[in-house]
Parts: structure tokens; C-alpha cells; sequence
RNA sequence: GCCGGUGUAGCUCAGUGGUAGAGCAACUGAUUCGUAAUCAGUAGGUCGUCGGUUCAAGUCCGAUCACCGGCUCCA
């Protein structure tokens, strides 16, 4: 009998998954894309004449257009949009590549009258290219496109959603519509990419967070600020155990600072020049003013700074999971990927400048060791340099650059270098992860700070009685927790490792006679350690089984009269099936071991 | 903040100006059951919120809040 199809199921391609190759792995793609986009513009323009066109450009995995248009698109204008691409790729129109001169191109814009082409036009240098697409419709363009419509397939497109987009990227210009389309090469890739879209929905924390009862954002506390359920709250604290456990094996210590203070140490820091606009207002206490904290830092810095410290102190590493608040605009919250109030696992290293190497290789390790833990195995590392604007003497950057790079490279990490890309005040390390669907997500990083020293006149006394300026390192490796917990969410779907689940195991006795022995299993569980719940409601066992599954608790065991005379259980795990009948004894030290470990299932005992 | 869309029971959704509905979940009872849904019953709602039009508003209009898809932003 073919598995049902359930919410819960797990989603299996009935044959080897299709590769879907990128817009920029694929000159041919690329092509069809670039092509794509002036069918869809010779589309509207066809259906929709007063419209103005601007540009067109490929995604990863499709393209889209920006158009000017009084008027909204609507869900059926995009169908119609759809179907007249459908006929204009039928007709196999070619599309021809014209070289002409900066006036030429002018007079031949102003003749369409194109506002936005005649602007593009000012940006370019000569040789100015156009395509036509057919007779008459043609569109400034550097290609490539295909040498006739021929080459798109009708059945592998489709446009996917209308969307504002300013004019240029900038929200003083027009707000443009943009038109979000994707296509492919074949109907398979379309279907392909269909089926990943819908995995992702699938494994959407939001959505998970709800049918798992994780965790909530009410409307009546405000946007962006999240309520922990007890199950959420519960993975929550086995993800910070298990942080602080790494950090003290890491030689941190742990802080623990206020989430307000007064309103000066924002002026001193500088976050109130050039951060205010994402700080909650200040209130008012007494006769001072004061400010809820958008970041850890300036308290990490006070600590430093509460006495004097000898340089033989050196290394200093300080680690808090620090709650923050900014104020992010209506519009942008998304589930507990942004939000208002979140925690940082934030750590300040305060070190001598010949320790910046050994100091961010112990970052690197400690970083690889946590999110290894989480199942985050493949990272992407970016190294970015001094910008144009930015303070701090050339030495101490060249030091601190040649820091970071030595200890990449004792780390044996590849990276890429972001010219320019650093803050204002030091060099950084931004590492991103991929998930099991192959999402790239920045959580950790480590960035040098010449800047807060400097304003909080922080110093260490070193060898010969000098008074110097230690060199500060931020760092953070999930970033937010709430955000890595989303993230975490969406590349487990779920289905959390054993020693992650928030419910273990689930009891489920077969009838109300093995209720007591059930019970009494609970106890010596929780007495191990292991979090399980007994199902007393009388259900039959396969609802029992159903509702363990989409529940997804990674194991489920049976009771019945057989395992309460045997003092044993029937096993059924989430992960790997049926594991058969295990003893009481067997299940208890299996189940407390793989806590320990922190392992995704249980190592039992052959049978 | 901007463009577009959506707010009806815990969840998913139906309801085109005239007595608020379904499935699942919950609760109660019966059933005591062996690996993905036993049967029957009960309860559950200021239709996001505020205001307006109307004899009458879930339904039409306005404002507002939140969410969704984007844009912008994220030292």
C-alpha cells in the first residue's frame, strides 16, 4: 500500500531529484531568462499600452520587469499577461541585436517616448545596444538573448507575483511594478522548482512554529516581540545549555547586563549619531533619561573599564546572551527572522594586538564546533577590508587584516575578500551557512573594533608601566537566537534531533491495562533525564501513531500488555522506523546517552 | 515607511446587504482497542479594531492595527 499522503509526511521525489541550475551556471538560462523578460515587457506594453517600461533583468531563478503603471496588476491582468507571452513565444519571433549611436538611440527612445529609457540612456557608454523582439518592440539591452522565441518553452514559464519596487533601488523615486516571473528550460524544471518552492513552505517556521506549538508573536503585545512556548522555550534552553557549556570549555566567562541604561553611554558610544533612527525612544526615569538597549557592547566595555587591568589579564572573553531591542519599521518584521526584541549571543574579546590571530582561530573553532552541532556543516567565508571612510591608523589595520587572514588560513578556510566591504571601524569575518535545502544564511560574525576602545578610553597597563589601548573583538555566532532557532527550525522541517525534541518520547499504552506500567516508565524517564509524555486520552493506537507523527516526537513507544509483562517496549522512531522491541533498562541508558551526546537518535543494542 | 493582497471558531477555510457555517482540534459519553483518523454528542464567534452609509453590514465606504508577497532599510 503507497504511504498516504499527509500533511506531516515527509515529501519524497518519486525519482532522483532534477538538478536546477542557476541563471548564472547556465549561459543558455541565462539567455532564456534575459530573453523572458522582454516578452513579458512586449506583453504588457501589447495589453497594456500606457505602460512605461524600464528594466528587465534575470534572476537566480528566473527574471522579472519593472513597469510604470497608474494602474495596479491584478491577478487576473497577470494571467492575461501569461497567456498573450504564451502566444508572442508561438510566433518563434527573432530577436536581433542593433548597434547604433548615442543620438541614434535618443531619437528612437524619445519616438516611443520611454521617460525611464531616455535616463538609462545618460548612464551609458557608447556603443549603445538595443534587441528587437519581432517587428517594431524592441528594448535597450546589452544581451544576450536567443536568436528567436523559438528557444523559450511555452509550458517551463510562469509569473509568479506583482510587487512595489522604486524606480533605481531608492524610496524618494516612483514606485514602479514589478512583475517577479520564473522560467526554465524544460516543463521538468519548472515542475522541479515547483515542488522545492513548496518544500520551503513546508518547512516555513511560522508555519511550524504554530502546528508545533513553538512559539507565538501576539498582535495584543505588538509586532516583532516574541512569545516562547513551552516547547520553543524548551529547545531554547538546550540550545543555551549547550552554548554555555562551549563557551567555558572555550575559557569565556559569562556576563549578565541591565536592558536599560542611561542615555549617555549612547552618546559616548555613538550610537546615537548614526544608530538612533533603530533605537526605541528613550523614556524617562527620576531626572535622567534612559535608553533601551540596542546592543550589548557599551556594557561589555563598562565592565572592562570598572578597574584597571594589566595586560598579563589578556585575553579577556566575555560572553552574554544579551537581549536587544530595535526598532524596525512597520512592514519588515517576518516571523522570528526580524524582529523587534531578540537575543544576541554576543561575545568582546579584549587582547593584545600579537593575539588577534590566536584569538579569531579560537573564534573560528568554537564557531564550527556550535554550528556543526546544529547539523551546519558547510560555510561561506567572508573577509571584508577597510573601507574609503573609516577611522583608525593604517598600522593597526594592516595588523588586525593580517590577523584575520592568518588565522583563516590556520583554519584551512577558503574565502572570499570583500574589498572595502568592513565597518567603518575594523576589518570582519561574516560566515554564512547552508541548509539542508541549500539556503545561504549569515548568522556568525566577527568584526575588530578600533572604534569603542577609543571612545571609552579603555586601557590595559603593560609591561613596561605604559598605559595602551587593547584591541576589541565582537563577535557572535548565531547572531540572534531567535533568528538561528527560525533557521534552525526550517532545516531540521521539524524534526528535531532527539536530543533537541522538546517531547522525547511519547507514551502510547494500547489500552488502559498497560496505563500503569506506562506511568511508571514516565517517571524512570524523567528520571534519566528524558523529557517523554503518556497519552491517557483512550485513543486507539493507530490515532496515537498518527498524531505522534505529525507532531513529529522522534520516538513513539508502544505499551501493552506484552511490554508491561516483559518490562519492555515497542519502538517506532520518526527517523529510521520500526526498532522493535527494547528492553525498559535498554531504553533508559540509550536514551540518556544520546542526551548526553547530543545525537539525533538512539544507539541501541542489536536485537 | 512604500506598492499590492489578506484578516470569519484553536487550525484550515466557506459565507455577493436580510437568523454566523463546515472539516480538523477541544470537551463529554460509549468503546479497551497492537503501529498514520472508532462512534455519538457538546461547547466554542463583538466576523482584527474604530467610525460611517443603510430599516438592516461579516458583506458597502473611510481610518487604523496586524499578517502575507515584494521594495527600501538592517552603523
Amino acid at each position: 500500500m503507497p504511504a498516504p499522503s499527509l500533511p506531516g509526511a515527509q515529501t519524497q521525489p518519486a525519482s532522483a531529484p532534477i538538478d536546477l541550475p542557476k541563471t548564472s551556471q547556465s549561459p543558455q538560462l541565462l539567455r532564456i531568462r534575459h530573453s523572458m523578460s522582454h516578452v513579458l515587457a512586449l506583453a504588457v506594453q501589447t495589453l497594456f499600452p500606457e505602460a512605461k517600461v524600464t528594466i528587465g533583468p534575470w534572476t537566480e531563478t528566473g527574471f522579472y520587469y519593472d513597469f510604470d503603471h497608474p494602474e495596479p496588476f491584478t491577478e487576473a491582468d497577470l494571467k492575461a499577461i501569461k497567456k498573450e507571452m504564451g502566444k508572442i513565444i508561438a510566433r518563434r519571433l527573432p530577436l536581433e541585436r542593433i548597434e547604433l549611436s548615442r543620438g541614434d538611440a535618443e531619437a528612437r527612445i524619445r519616438a516611443q517616448n520611454e521617460p525611464y529609457k531616455l535616463e538609462i540612456l545618460a548612464g551609458l557608454v557608447e556603443p549603445i545596444t538595443l534587441y528587437t523582439l519581432g517587428e517594431g518592440w524592441w528594448d535597450l539591452c546589452a544581451g544576450p538573448h536567443v536568436a528567436n522565441t523559438g528557444e523559450l518553452n511555452g509550458k517551463a514559464f510562469d509569473l509568479e507575483s506583482v510587487a512595489g519596487a522604486y524606480w533605481r533601488g531608492d524610496e524618494n523615486n516612483a514606485q514602479l511594478q514589478r512583475i517577479y516571473g520564473t522560467a526554465w528550460e524544460t516543463p521538468e524544471q519548472l515542475a522541479e522548482y515547483r515542488r522545492r518552492k513548496q518544500e520551503a513552505l513546508r518547512r516555513d517556521h511560522r508555519r511550524l512554529g504554530i502546528d508545533l506549538d513553538l512559539f507565538s508573536i501576539e498582535d495584543e503585545a505588538g509586532a516583532g516581540l516574541v512569545f516562547w512556548h513551552p516547547r520553543g522555550a524548551r529547545i531554547r534552553l538546550l540550545i543555551e545549555e549547550f552554548w554555555r557549556e562551549a563557551h567555558f570549555a572555550a575559557d569565556y566567562e559569562l556576563l549578565y547586563t541591565p536592558h536599560v541604561a542611561d542615555l549617555s553611554l549612547w552618546q559616548t558610544s555613538g550610537h546615537l549619531d548614526f544608530y538612533s533612527e533603530s533605537m526605541f525612544g528613550p523614556m524617562q526615569v527620576d531626572e535622567r533619561q534612559f535608553q533601551l538597549k540596542p546592543m550589548n557592547c557599551p556594557f561589555h566595555v563598562l565592565t572592562y573599564a570598572s578597574r584597571l587591568r594589566s595586560y598579563r589579564e589578556l585575553p579577556i572573553r566575555w560572553a552574554e546572551l544579551g537581549t536587544v531591542y530595535r526598532y524596525e519599521r512597520p512592514g519588515v518584521m517576518h516571523g522570528l527572522m526580524r524582529v523587534r526584541g531578540f537575543t544576541q549571543d554576543d561575545a568582546h574579546i579584549f587582547c593584545l594586538p600579537d593575539q588577534i590571530g590566536d584569538e579569531i582561530l579560537g573564534v573560528l573553532n568554537l564557531t564550527e564546533q556550535i554550528l556543526s552541532t546544529f547539523d551546519f556543516n558547510t560555510y561561506e567565508i567572508n573577509l571584508s577590508t577597510r573601507p574609503e571612510k573609516s577611522i583608525g591608523e593604517d598600522g593597526v589595520w594592516e595588523l588586525a587584516t593580517r590577523g584575520l587572514i592568518d588565522a583563516l588560513e590556520r583554519k584551512g578556510w577558503a574565502y572570499t575578500v570583500d574589498e572595502g566591504g568592513g565597518a567603518f571601524y575594523g576589518p570582519k569575518i561574516d560566515i554564512k551557512i547552508e541548509d539542508a535545502i541549500g539556503r545561504l544564511w549569515q548568522c556568525s560574525t566577527i568584526q575588530l573594533d578600533f572604534n569603542l576602545p577609543e571612545r571609552f578610553d579603555l586601557e590595559y597597563v603593560a609591561a613596561d608601566g605604559s598605559r595602551q589601548r587593547p584591541i576589541m573583538i565582537h563577535r557572535a555566532i548565531f547572531g540572534s537566537l531567535e533568528r538561528f532557532f527560525a533557521i534552525m527550525v526550517e532545516n531540521y522541517a521539524g524534526d528535531f534531533p532527539f536530543w533537541l525534541a522538546p517531547e522525547q518520547i511519547r507514551l502510547l499504552p494500547v489500552s488502559d491495562g498497560a496505563l500503569e506500567f506506562a506511568a511508571d516508565l514516565q517517571s524512570k524517564l524523567r528520571a534519566a533525564g528524558v523529557r517523554s509524555s503518556l497519552d491517557r486520552s483512550g485513543e486507539r493506537l493507530g490515532k496515537l501513531i498518527r498524531q505522534g507523527e505529525q507532531q513529529k516526537i522522534p520516538l513513539l513507544a508502544v505499551i501493552g500488555a506484552k511490554e508491561a509483562e516483559g518490562g519492555s517496549v515497542s519502538l517506532r522512531s520518526r527517523r529510521d522506523g520500526d526498532l522493535g522491541t527494547v528492553a525498559v533498562a535498554e531504553l533508559l541508558s540509550a536514551a540518556a546517552a544520546a542526551n548526553q551526546q547530543r545525537a539525533a537518535g538512539l544507539n541501541l543494542p542489536s536485537p
